[in-house]
DNA sequence: TATAAAATGTTAAGCGTTTATCATAATTAG
DNA sequence: CTAATTATGATAAACGCTTAACATTTTATA
């Protein structure tokens, strides 16, 4: 491939300018510039980004540590950032964790070792943002934070989601009310469940443990949770499920009952479910801004490689309960 | 971040023997090896992948291009191919084109400068891939190819895959079969349609063009054409839709009319739902070898990089028909 | 203990840029 | 036409590593 030399040399120019035209174009006057763009096509150039990121310090890109991008919640996300990213300028490198501490810890310092400018984690463990605040790398964390570690971060308010629903459950004059809920030491699962239980504190209701139902992470165990909990006797009005998956499961689990929804049971879920445009009845739920979540990732992220010491963000976003036709008065 | 200066200095060594230990570790005896190592850690040191890179002229970074990871297909196979090359000790830079061709171009270019050392597309347009030849970029694709492009490839069989599925339903009975199918200028689904096509002539049956429904890609268009064409006076008695997706719109929309799959109307469909698992009945549906896409692509690629000269590998994957409870004999 | 082999060091160039400094040339203004 | 501006050039060092060539030291072998 071409070098800055090459395109120097068709172009009748020292090296010298066209490295101005490429970081500094304002100083080069247009005809110079035209005869080096046009030196630039004819040798189908690109600059380096290796060697500039070497020269600069600088690489533009950025590193991305997620659990899984199979996750529609997460590939949603990484779909708005690439794009603001892309707008300035940046790259990604991205990888998965699957939330195994091990691979978060290898990944973070594989990017390091590629020298990213800065990395937007979802994490896991601890140990890592403790690793990365140790390490003096730049960083922010999207959706799970740690409320004690003084660090940039983005996330859905989701105790707030949990709190709002659950009004809304009761408002509607539910009392038994489940819930299915995943890992409860994942912040958001905790803080939508914190929600959940002032709700119902606040209106006096006692909450059923026997109601909350642990359904790890997809909608198989949702789904065989549901079954052993609406063939009870005593079945909730309403059911609180924390995500889209789980939603999926109910769905399928309670059809397959032979009850219906909203008759004989409400639904209320967290996130989207895929292809959910189509579902009847639709279904009430929470979703989360994620665009916003990109965006200010990358903000928050751009604006700390800017500068080292800028003030700390640390950002909770309103989640939206979309009402739909899967909750009935009682 | 400490450079591999330091790390000589506290290791009270020579650079080049750090550097040694890095490139050729069984020519620095294991004294010196714990030496550095030691001082590794304690500096925290990461050698840097861009000065490597530059030095080597290699990045150990593959570019993917590809549609959308938004895609549950997409999404599974970059899974695959990022646990596979992981182990191979490559990063992925990754974005997506949402099958727009200036963006396809636009990120080919942007991949060229980053140095990847290769390229992994699943494409859209011809051009890209024309450009990517004349360009000298090593490069390999998945999924969508062009037939008369001399490049390396690996994709599923999807006229097989298309074939099979309709020799099945024929098999059973069927003689009135509609085609839910998406955009056909695309490979794989031009290909699956050439397969039921192949597999209608061949039994003698004669395809009503008024069944072969265009759906785009979502699921939508699919319930929207499931609607019109489940409430005609003459319905097809078997379905073949072409994705997971619009085997969801499919589903929904027959629910809402009314009828029961399979007993009013067989479906199989290509590709997994998202939770399918729990889906009732379990839906028959043709798979691909994901996992093998995803490692046959690195493979390639990586045999590519090592030699440019390499033997030209076209690779088509035998897709598997997983036979559910949602197709019956009439 | 002499000799061969293995490990390390020294030096230097190179990867493709950027950037600073200073000098020179071209253009514009007065 | 001269002085002030503006644009370009020449030179060189730097970014952090690799690699080759050769010299020297250390270790193992006979």
């Amino acid at each position: 491939m071409a070098t800055i030399n090459d395109v120097a040399e068709k172009a009748k120019v020292s090296v010298v300018t066209v490295s101005r035209l490429l970081n500094h174009p304002e100083v080069v006057n247009a005809k110079s510039a035209e005869k080096i763009h046009k030196a630039m096509e004819e040798l189908h150039f690109q600059p380096s980004q290796i060697a500039r990121s070497l020269a600069k310090r600088r690489t533009n890109t950025l590193g991305v540590v997620m659990p899984d991008v199979k996750n529609p919640f997460f590939n949603k996300w990484f779909r708005c950032l690439e794009e603001y990213a892309t707008i300035h300028q940046f790259s990604m490198l991205l990888c998965n964790t699957d939330d195994d501490p091990e691979k978060e810890m290898r990944y973070i310092k594989l990017m390091q070792a590629h020298r990213v400018d800065g990395i937007v984690i979802v994490p896991y463990a601890k140990k890592s943002i403790e690793y990365l605040i140790k390490s003096g790398q730049k960083f922010v964390l999207v959706d799970r934070i740690f409320k004690d570690l003084e660090v940039d971060f983005v996330t859905t308010d989701h105790f707030r989601g949990g709190y709002e629903a659950t009004r809304y459950l009761i408002s509607l004059g539910h009392r038994r009310i489940a819930v299915l809920r995943g890992e409860g030491y994942i912040f958001p699962d905790a803080e939508r469940y914190s929600g959940f239980q002032k709700a119902m504190q606040e209106t006096g209701i006692q909450i059923d443990e026997n109601m909350i139902m642990n359904c790890g992470l997809d909608e198989g165990k949702a789904y065989q949770q549901t079954k052993e909990l609406m063939n009870r006797e005593e079945r909730p009005t309403a059911v609180f499920s924390f995500n889209g998956l789980m939603s999926l499961g109910f769905i399928q689990a309670v059809q397959e009952i032979g009850l219906s929804i909203p008759q004989d049971v409400s639904l209320l879920g967290f996130d989207e479910i895929q292809g959910y445009g189509i579902f009847r009845p639709k279904v009430t739920h929470v979703i989360q801004p994620i665009k916003s979540l990109g965006e200010f990732a990358f903000d928050m992220i751009a604006e700390r490689i800017k500068k080292a010491d800028s003030v700390r963000q640390q950002i909770f976003l309103k989640p939206l309960l979309i009402v739909g036709d899967s909750c009935i008065q009682i």
